[in-house]
DNA sequence: CAATCTTGGT
């Protein structure tokens, strides 16, 4: 059993037996040790080398060991050497300095099993344990942590069975290292049920314990039963939450109800002593809810408090700046990016690619996207998506075809976003196209998004029966947004009798949404039918549903400032609604006649007009127009879908004032220049 | 004598 960790040509071991670098072609400029360095300093350079890059400084330290006869006599020495190899991510000449030790102790095993899973070779480092007994070493307790995480990392559930008898036997269950590990060892081969055993039956629980018990619900989906752990742990475990607490609940923190949003955040509150993780887990938690300001607002704080974010930071403080279209603190994130050189980052570059677009810079998504090193599907996703959204269909169709070319498989979400690109550039032979491509040529099975987006494109594209048959005959059950996307389009096309098809689905699903019930009534509202959208306006006063106040953001001033409708509470306020009443003259002698349709109320021409004037993204455009100088190009974005007579008026504005406008809708970009949109009124 | 182990974040 013994000849098996020797290897036949161990004897034959140099630092040079490597044939891709011979000794002579290493760089020059290493140091290394001088001839009368002792074996203690010999040490510290061995353990200085702990990353790939210094794999040549290691081979010849090594070389030295040799010719100098000292690592041998001192075990240390190898053991040194081993765990150098292994952190310079080389664990077949970890394997190697074993083989050749002579007599080795535990800890040889020891490493020698952890260099095996720290490089996933899991088999292998079970294949060392199997070996050691006859050689005569017994596992000790830091080896049974390691054969755990073995299991654990190959979801090898008999494995760790056995070892939990091996560790029972010897008496060691009672360590709480190996008890912890044999919680996640259970939790990720999916028995929970063991786990939580385990955990019961654990003689002494420390923090870990507790944040192994959170983590295995959180990684199973059960935020209740994560977070009850949580607060139990602060009464009857004697130990704090901490940083690695909120760590583990983040995998259940995905759509969590504000109360439970709270409660994590008193937690964190409650930390005495806030790290970076702590800090960063926080972040992500409101970064994933759309608590985008709550996230904002947080960072901003760790900035204050002195905490240096690193990546993970901002790949959650990135897509809240883009759901906020806050490009001034995005750009300021990149150029911190760029002066501490962060990238390449592969998660940090797509984060930005994806700000950039979504704050409606895609030249600046464009340059991140080209200068990046390595891209993956999330990054050709982004751009692709990017492009989708500002309506330049025929960027997006380009650059998904080059993914292809560069090998990569486009995956359900790439689909989604190049088919909606083509919808909202009315590219419907192309649409369908990636419909079936997507079915025939990489068998992906098409979700209700996909069916979203293909309602989306023949209703857009004025499909309407087409759009519809397509609805009764898809094999998923139709949702709220695949209705939705059909009753939009009867907006567009003014189909009363689909629309209403539409909306009675809609009514059903979502009661309680008020934005169908003002698109059926936009529908009335232009066929003149006054007494049906009084009619849908009784229903939705019946039923208690307010219409969601429309509100739309600037950012001026590293500020973003927020315009509800018929707001009144901005301090320049009367500046606004005075250069307001200018514009409106000036509209009015372009030609300018208000889009009433648009108004929910079946209201007299007069009134209406006083409504639409006060719509907040009319507001936000007159107060850009005040504090910025022209030719700045104007940056809103709504919450609501932008409506007609808003997507009117900034057309009109554009040209009157010479300002590029760019109103992100709840949808899409409108990029408003010299009096035309660029989504070719088609939204 | 010294060397080895557990949770947790894009």
């Amino acid at each position: 059993m013994r000849s098996r960790f020797i290897s036949p040509t161990a004897h034959l071991l140099c630092c040079n037996s490597n044939p891709d670098t011979p000794l002579h072609f290493l760089p020059t400029n290493l140091r290394l040790p001088s001839p009368q360095a002792t074996v203690e300093s010999l040490g510290r350079l061995v353990d200085g080398c702990a990353s790939p890059s210094c794999l040549p400084t290691l081979r010849r330290l090594h070389c030295q060991l040799l010719t100098r006869g000292v690592l041998h006599p001192n075990p240390s020495m190898g053991i040194k050497l081993m765990r150098a190899y292994s952190s310079c991510g080389d664990p077949a000449a970890t394997r190697q300095v074993f083989d050749v030790t002579p007599d080795r102790n535990i800890i040889f095993f020891n490493v020698m099993i952890r260099s095996y899973v720290s490089h996933g070779r899991y088999g292998d480092a079970l294949g060392v344990y199997s070996g050691m007994s006859a050689y005569g070493v017994r596992p000790d307790h830091y080896t049974y942590p390691c054969l755990l995480n073995a299991c654990k990392g190959a979801e090898h559930l008999l494995g760790g069975l056995q070892i939990h008898g091996a560790v029972t036997k010897v008496g060691l269950d009672s360590c709480p290292f190996v008890g912890n590990t044999l919680i996640t060892m259970y939790s990720r081969c999916g028995v929970l049920s063991e786990a939580e055993r385990v955990f019961k039956g654990m003689p002494y629980r420390d923090a870990v314990s507790w944040n192994s018990m959170v983590a295995a619900y959180a990684q199973k989906g059960e935020p209740d039963r994560a977070l009850q752990i949580c607060k139990q742990m602060a009464v009857s475990g004697g130990v704090r939450p901490n940083a690695a607490t909120l760590a583990s609940i983040l995998p259940a923190m995905t759509s969590i109800t504000s109360d439970d949003a709270s409660l994590v955040r008193k937690l964190f509150d409650d930390m005495p002593r806030k790290g970076l993780i702590s800090w960063n887990a926080m972040i992500a938690i409101y970064a994933y809810n759309s608590k985008v300001t709550d996230a904002v607002e947080l960072y901003n704080q760790m900035v204050s408090e002195g905490v240096e974010p690193d990546a993970i930071t901002f790949v959650s403080v990135l897509p809240a700046c883009g759901d906020l279209s806050a490009l001034a603190l995005g750009s300021q994130i990149h150029d911190y990016v760029k002066k501490k050189k962060m990238c390449p980052n592969l998660f940090l570059e797509n984060a930005l690619v994806d700000m950039y677009a979504k704050c409606g810079s895609l030249q600046d998504a464009r340059e991140v996207f080209d200068g990046m090193k390595e891209k993956d599907v999330v990054s050709w996703t982004s751009m692709i998506s990017g492009y989708g959204m500002h309506g330049l269909g025929e960027d997006a169709v380009i650059l998904f075809e080059s993914m292809q070319k560069s090998g990569l498989k486009p995956d359900h979400i790439a689909f989604v976003s190049v088919i909606s690109a083509c919808s909202h550039a009315g590219m419907l032979k192309e649409g369908k196209h990636y419909f079936s491509c997507m079915m025939d040529q990489y068998q992906l099975i098409p979700t209700v998004e996909h069916f979203t987006c293909m309602v989306d494109l023949l209703g857009r594209a004025g499909c309407l029966e087409e759009a519809y048959d397509f609805v009764k005959k898809m094999p998923l059950e139709p949702d709220e947004r695949v209705w939705g996307a059909l009753l939009s389009a009867c907006r567009v096309y003014q189909n009363m009798t689909i629309g209403l098809a539409a909306a009675d689905h809609l009514f059903k699903l979502v009661p309680e949404e008020s934005g169908y019930y003002v698109l059926l009534s936009n529908i009335y509202a232009k066929a003149g039918r006054w007494e049906d959208v009084t009619a849908v306006r009784n229903i939705m006063r019946s039923r208690g549903i307010q219409k969601s106040p429309g509100c739309s953001n600037v950012e001026f001033n590293n500020r973003v400032h927020k315009f509800l409708m018929g707001d009144k509470s901005h301090p320049q306020s009367r500046e606004i609604y005075a250069k307001l009443d200018i514009l409106v003259a000036k509209m009015k002698e372009s030609g300018y006649v208000a889009v009433t349709d648009s108004a929910l109320h079946d209201l007299e021409d007069e009134d209406k007009e006083c409504h639409l004037a006060v719509h907040s993204e009319k507001l936000a455009i007159a107060f850009a127009l005040i504090n910025t100088s022209s030719g700045t190009p104007i940056r809103i974005t709504k919450n609501l879908r932008i409506c007609g007579d808003c997507h009117y008026a900034s057309k009109l504005i554009s040209k009157i004032t010479g300002r590029k406008i760019v109103i992100r809708d709840m949808y899409r970009f409108h990029h408003f220049e010299d009096g035309a949109c660029s989504c070719g009124d088609y939204w």
